[in-house]
DNA sequence: TTCTATATGATAATGACTATCATTACTATT
DNA sequence: AATAGTAATGATAGTCATTATCATATAGAA
């Protein structure tokens, strides 16, 4: 059974204050900015912990793995390619295509992992 | 100015060669299997250079890129989460709402990556 | 208080990928 | 044919995100 220990806590926290998408380093730094420093292996145990029991929710973005709220409601991601600036964005008629494309398909869906590239507003 | 030199025609012509989504070590591996070993690094440096020269495309699945034909017709990506197996769709609604969901951010879109989770046919 | 199970931290290890550097290959020029 | 310049190559060291290992600490049940 996974625990929701102390350190755990204190991670789902620090999610939970912000729509933020968090990198696992950032996490750790924070953190021990906050004069709260957990090891860097915890924060990663933490972290596949919490999503296990879907309290976070994560996405990869390249190399790395993003976290955030699991108790925001379903969205995908906007990334603009010049500063990095995440935006969030739900769009019905997308999840009503891709449940379709599966059926057609045969699959039974899952998940979806959508992220739109551009260049944002401030970027252009 | 990027060449294509012998090494890279062989890659993008094992690329070519079906519709197969391969990962840099798979294409290493089969290409060694051929007698026609080529350096790991060497082929990183050759997908990278394909694919500036637009001759490959790639995606990015959990940590690691595949790399495809990028002669196929522009579609996305279903993926079992069983078996692996990847298969691909192109849906004309689905990009026109990304369209729709970056200008109503104002972005200016440059890309997306979509792939739909399930569980295929042989595994349900 | 004791015992058991799990978490923790530090660090070594792993694996995908890249940088370095000596050497090789390619191409243009003479 | 020889030479020069440029880029590619291969081997391997290095980087970095992530995980495995192991000794120790903590939490909770008995």
């Amino acid at each position: 059974m996974i625990k929701l220990t102390q350190h755990r806590q204190v991670i789902l926290d620090l999610i939970n204050e912000s729509n933020h998408h968090w990198e696992a380093e950032e996490l750790a730094r924070t953190l021990a900015e906050r004069d709260h420093p957990i090891g860097i292996a915890t924060v990663y145990r933490g972290l596949a912990a919490l999503e296990a029991q879907g309290l976070i929710s994560s996405f990869q973005l390249a190399d790395r793995k993003r976290y955030e709220r699991a108790s925001k409601a379903h969205h995908d991601h906007l990334i603009c390619t010049e500063c990095g600036t995440i935006e969030e964005f739900s769009n019905d008629r997308i999840e009503q295509q891709q449940d379709l494309v599966a059926k057609e398909n045969g699959f039974s869906i899952t998940g979806h992992q959508l992220v739109i590239f551009g260049v944002c507003r401030k970027c252009s």
